[in-house]
DNA sequence: TATGAATTTCAGAAAATACTGAAATCCGTG
DNA sequence: CACGGATTTCAGTATTTTCTGAAATTCATA
């Protein structure tokens, strides 16, 4: 219970910074260590928050696709739960922000370099140098979001993969401090 | 003008969704579209912002780590402009932010995980998992973070560099919808 | 289609955050 | 070390966001 309490806590202060409130931290941190599934009336009894606000935050949490309903048999309530994969729980992290923290830029840029021909020279050509960049690494991370989390996982796990990956460019990059044998291309 | 004044007032928008307030994200935006570095009475005057609440701004942002201080030949004031290099304002913005959305959490799970023996064998298991794979993101990151910039932007630009990525993991991977030709291995 | 439990909506209260102007501090120069 | 411009601090105000309780709505069941 005081282990349990502290994570929620601690996911109500963190809230704020990832981009939610201190409820709906709490609400989902208590979501997550949850075996079961809790309706609202479990978590304002739990949270000690109003009905309403529960009410407002399991609908969030549902928007953001960190928290699903479930029925439970003999009970007309509804009940929530995350997730239990925590590969799945990261990927739709990832993307939701991705979307409410990207994507709105990159279709501002986009417009802006159709539209705006008033600019001075160089503000354009940094418009136009951040619409790339935010293009590659959108590009990337396309190509990662679309290999299986099992595969993603053994990667995750296998050590200093990443040098190999560079290696397959045509290029050695030694990592610092590393002792990775060098392949001729 | 135009097309600078509607880009500052899209980063002030959505500098609520990046963890920072409307002024911070304007006075960004605006150093970051101007080619000379720029004193605070320049950009009291641009955004009509008051003084002190510039200054506060400009406090924050070298706080990110994403505005430094130029020196401005004949001009006592100081002056702030924002890195050159977009691939450098990328990495300390992904660092922040592992800094302070990321980092905390890790600690906290690690606390909860030594002192608290007292949670229910489920949320136990989640706490250790969820720290389990924190690590691994951080370590594969901290991999990434080693990887000099113009290597790193040469591998962005590269096309599906991630199929061979996996590859070399001693398997093949098959990007959805991409035509590789498998390896054996 | 009337009932009542469950849920959502919403206007206003409470809390948190952002912003300002005035005063204090800093700091190079005479 | 006094002057004066540049900068920061801070207490109070304004704005925004969060939270609540009451009323409205939804929906399965009789």
């Amino acid at each position: 219970m005081r282990t349990e309490n502290e994570f929620i806590l601690h996911f109500g202060e963190m809230g704020s910074r990832w981009g939610i409130n201190r409820t709906v931290g709490q609400i989902y941190a208590l979501l997550f260590l949850s075996e079961a599934p809790l309706c609202a009336d479990d978590i304002c009894e739990r949270l000690g928050f109003s009905r309403s606000n529960v009410s407002m935050g399991l609908k969030e949490l549902q928007a953001w696709r960190l928290v699903r309903r479930r029925d439970v048999p003999d009970d007309r309530r509804e009940h929530f739960s995350t997730p239990d994969d925590l590969m799945t729980i990261v990927r739709t992290l990832i993307e939701e922000r991705k979307r409410r923290e990207i994507d709105p830029t990159l279709s501002k840029l986009r417009e802006l370099e159709i539209e705006g021909q008033d600019a001075s020279d160089y503000a354009s050509a940094r418009i136009t140098e951040l619409r790339q960049l935010i293009e590659e690494l959108t590009n990337l991370y396309e190509d990662l979001a679309r290999i299986e989390t099992e595969k993603l996982r053994t990667l995750l796990k296998a050590g200093s993969t990443l040098s190999k990956l560079v290696t397959a460019t045509g290029r050695v990059i030694p990592l610092r401090g590393g002792s990775d044998t060098k392949e001729a291309n």
